[in-house]
DNA sequence: ATAATATTGTGAAATTAATCACGACTTATT
DNA sequence: AATAAGTCGTGATTAATTTCACAATATTAT
């Protein structure tokens, strides 16, 4: 649709924008200044202004930008009006955290069901999202879903990204420590607890107390 | 300790090298090179070799890395055998999900304590963590835990922040979707569930199916 | 009206990171 | 031995991102 003329770093800053957006909005704020928003997303002033006015000039000099006008404008951006279907794999601990999250609150993705092993825990539901058997993978996602969350333990994982390829998976927000082997067309996003926890206390060993993310 | 001049980048990579080479060595290869491991870790084979580069000469042309070696070095590097103590606040599922998850397997940081306000989780243990109350948070880390995980609800988050500067935390890993403020000498790293899986969506969306992170 | 203040949008500079590409050296093969 | 194949370490290049700094413009105060 769009061209890809973001760049990266700034795509995955607007779903936090927005969010904060949503807040300002919320709390009756009409108008905001990139120092402002600054302050409370903790990103430089001149960065925000930047990644802005990628989409072209929202603000007006010497005000700021108005809140409504610029959430409207990222709703769009960010497809906020499509719902976007994902499916969860994995309903421990971690898994069960996501199902409480009500991400339809501000994002409109949906996660709309769940698959786990355990039979004691298929069959019912958690956030109301219903828990369905992983053998059931493939018949209930049913090229509705595209997107999945991997919670599972590290030992299934190559089995079941195996699956999910098969099975038409556009993109996989994994969260098991195991790096997965996809084709080019499949997104893979890894979020690594035990990589951030460690690389966390690298920094504090290592870098003297400044700046720096 | 060490001087600041390795790129952050290439510290942020160490933790996944690391275990990488762990596993490796666990399944008794001796020997590996930069392709191979750029291939497990998906990282481009010419950064590994200059991320490793920053440490000095630690392989061998025409022959690679030596696995023992370079896990020896690495360990010494992350500080593997200094144990970190590590608090986590808010034992919800996501808190849980880590005190069930062994840090100490491969990384030498080890949740000592957690905290939650909940009454029926006070006195239990998780994983071999005990749960104290969140009113003893100063009492009990009482300068043996440095660094803490912020599991709580965006709303408790300011209070609790306020308290953990107070106390003198020198990191924090916070999962709530607030953007915390602290002092320069406090480092903060945010993972926000909620913008991790949005960001997902919007790559999928408006970035053709190819390379990128 | 006028002056003072605030704030954007952006060219240019600076910084940071990734990648290319190849000489030097090691190992394996014939 | 000699040759071929493999692989590192790194100078140079390219790419991506951040930050500076300021003209242009809007708002607010007097």
């Amino acid at each position: 649709m769009d061209k890809n003329k973001i760049p990266q770093a700034t795509a995955k800053r607007l779903p936090l924008y927005y969010r904060f957006l949503n807040n300002l909005n919320q709390q009756g704020k009409s108008r905001v200044s990139s120092k402002e928003l600054s302050e409370a997303v903790k990103v430089d002033s001149a960065t925000i202004r930047r990644d802005f006015s990628y989409f072209g000039a929202l603000g007006k000099k010497g005000y700021g930008y108005n809140v409504e006008y610029l959430l409207g404008f990222f709703r769009k951006t960010l497809d906020q009006d499509e719902v976007t279907d994902v499916a969860l794999i994995g309903v421990g601990n971690l898994g069960t955290a996501f199902l409480h999250y009500n991400f339809m609150k501000n994002n409109n993705i949906k996660i709309r069901m769940a698959f786990d092993a355990d039979t004691e825990k298929v069959g019912t539901e958690i956030g109301g999202v219903p828990i369905y058997h992983i053998e059931e993978l493939e018949e209930k996602m049913m090229n509705e879903v595209k997107v999945a969350i991997l919670t599972i333990p590290a030992s299934e994982t190559d089995g079941i990204t195996a699956r999910l390829v098969e099975y038409g998976i556009a993109g996989i927000l994994n969260f098991t420590p195991a790096r997965i082997t996809v084709p080019d067309h499949v997104r893979v996003h890894h979020i690594d607890l035990a990589v951030e926890l460690q690389s966390l206390v690298y920094f504090l060993k290592h870098y003297p107390l400044d700046t720096a993310e």
